[in-house]
DNA sequence: CACCCAAATGTGAGCGTTAACATTCACCAG
DNA sequence: CTGGTGAATGTTAACGCTCACATTTGGGTG
């Protein structure tokens, strides 16, 4: 056993217990209550004396007990953040995004990650997160039912969650990326490239991010005044993205918009083996940016979201929120379109437009 | 405010205070420390009085304050998990595996994600923990400097480090998945394909991992009783793996082996752009089986880690240092090497042997 | 049938902090 | 000089639990 190397002639043999709020008092020459004053910096308390008990913490080394704090105060300067288990680049991200925020706003973060979306998972990890008195929670929730279960458990602090929920609940904050505006930025830049069939690699149904990206589609499409394109339905992985590439290179549209840049990796495989060349024959966006998009080959055109903007966002939520103010609105972070060597001019010789069109 | 529609004549307008012990033996017709009892499953209760209390628990939807408990004990049930501030698909895969673990243990865990390395970070973070009563440390150390930084903190609790150390230091645990096995493997399987010269991309120079990975390759080649193939280095991105590409492109080699699939992923596609083919001109074999390597062009070659037993393990060495055993072993998680299509035969025309080596 | 022992249960004292209230002290107005 | 006032400090009581110890209970023994 590791035993602290201490220089305090403590009692042999026994870890010396740390000092309490009683040592420094009796070290400062003042009372308990004083100390309490100091730290919580409570405004009447002599200069000098505070002096005196700040500088008997430093000699003592003292360090306030939370667990004491937290018993009497029911409050603990932690936040409980619930994630999906998963290794997923966007859950993980948004998680790291979270946590850097969350310690920049001054709280520790205690995380519950969920093997499935039940409610009673998501019980018992909010009702673990009240029994540590967190002062409040962020969900990440990839689908629906996750919400839906979060908001099944009464909750006494505020609870702010990740998801791209088409229209806010009462009683939580929302924030996320905004995936709809996303997947516009994309489709919009396939249009202005001349693309006119324009398919979508959607991903998993449950994902309440895959179905606002693909209401994206559908509305740049609709405002564009472009039929309404080929969709399949992918689960995020690259497999799917190459099945869904081996159906399409059976009638390959002008422009494909995937989900997700995993899938677009799966696509661009399909269409490589189907002898269809991207830009060329076919234009293809992704969305996440992973790292590696950029060297996809093609290197991948895709949509960047800001995990640090969206972990801030959560942040300043959930702290205003807790000022007792009511954050009502929906916040939305901005995504970026990063346009790579995936996406080109509709090609004259493939397009459906005859040649002429190239001299306009 | 949101407000626990509660079903008892509280006093009017204040939230209910939850219910304590005393109340739960009120209601059961006990002693408040009957309840304790029940609650730590003593054996000395009497199994009706046991349903007795469990049922009054259940009515009256009480839970144990874990401040309180943590006050008295100095135990919390928790744990505290240091990893990096890093998206990357390694770190935070093993993240998500050692919190599944620390749950499935009865742990929960406290989690802090460090922007640096230095020894100031690190000891803020060990020093939140201890505050917090954490049983035990887990320390997600890329690096060697992290995990110094760890040591130097003194703590009171086990701490084990996920990390690729050379040899284990003494007083902390480690564990890591065998990078060098991962690398050695990766290297045989080269080499049983006939490639003789066979160069490595490496992750950056600090990173424990790949030194252990380079360490491997170094080693397997030796055994094999091949000559010290080409070192390139790389900081785990596409962009450097690229790079490497580049040049390998000039003086190309048998094989090639990546310190991650990243670095693959950049490889492969400045091979592509150099008209080198793989697998027919080169080999090329990648680290971690990210999702999406089965998708890469080809196909990669990779060696897939098992975070998921990582976690366990950690978790493992953790418990029976807390059970007061004095696990010594470094513990290693065995890879395994996933073969598909980046890697194949040494070919006969661009071989360095002559054409009738293939008879053989 | 008294006796003892172990099992079952109860009692009281903290754990280290903050909250509420009490006290002291210096200073100034009347 | 006296009373009042507010700033600075001290005292006491929770917070909800576990621990150590005290007490009760229910059988076997001799």
């Amino acid at each position: 056993m590791r035993r602290a190397p201490n220089a305090l002639p403590a009692a042999p043999g026994r870890t010396p217990k740390p000092p309490g709020m009683y040592d420094v008092a009796r070290a400062a020459g003042v009372s308990h209550q004083t100390v309490s004053r100091v730290l919580n910096d409570h405004p009447s308390v002599r200069p000098e004396t505070r002096l005196r008990v700040q500088t008997a913490i430093e000699a003592l080394g003292y360090r306030r007990n939370t667990a004491a704090r937290a018993l009497v105060t029911r409050r603990s300067e932690t936040i409980g953040v619930v994630t999906a288990r998963s290794a997923l680049y966007g859950p993980t991200s948004v998680l790291i995004g979270v946590e850097a925020a969350a310690r920049e706003a001054g709280y520790f973060v205690s995380l519950v990650s969920l093997a499935d979306a039940s409610e009673k998972q998501m019980r018992a990890a909010l009702e673990h997160f009240l029994d540590q008195s967190v002062e409040g929670v962020v969900v990440i929730a990839p689908s629906a039912d996750v919400v839906e279960a979060a908001l099944k458990v009464d909750l006494r602090v505020p609870m702010v969650t990740i998801s791209a929920l088409a229209q806010q609940p009462a009683g939580i904050y929302v924030t996320s990326v905004d995936h709809l505006l996303g997947a516009r930025l994309a489709v919009r830049h396939l249009v202005g490239l001349g693309h006119r069939r324009i398919a979508h690699i959607a991903g998993p149904a449950d994902s309440l991010d895959s179905s606002a990206r693909t209401r994206g589609w559908r509305q740049e499409l609709d405002a564009a005044g472009l039929p309404d394109g080929r969709l399949l339905v992918g689960d995020w992985s690259a497999e799917t993205g190459y099945a869904a590439g081996l159906t399409l290179a059976r009638d390959i549209p002008d422009a494909v918009f995937a989900g997700n840049d995993e899938m677009a990796l799966g696509l661009l495989l399909a269409l490589a083996e189907s002898g269809i060349t991207v830009p060329d024959d076919v234009s293809v966006v992704g969305f996440d940016d992973i790292p590696g998009a950029a060297f996809f080959s093609p290197r991948l055109t895709t949509v960047r979201q800001d995990f640090h903007a969206l972990g801030s966002s959560c942040m300043t939520l959930l702290t205003s929120a807790l000022a007792g103010q009511n954050p009502s609105a929906q916040v939305l972070v901005p995504p970026q379109l990063i346009i790579r060597a995936s996406t080109a001019q509709r090609s004259v010789t493939t397009g459906h437009t005859v040649r002429i069109d190239a001299g306009l």
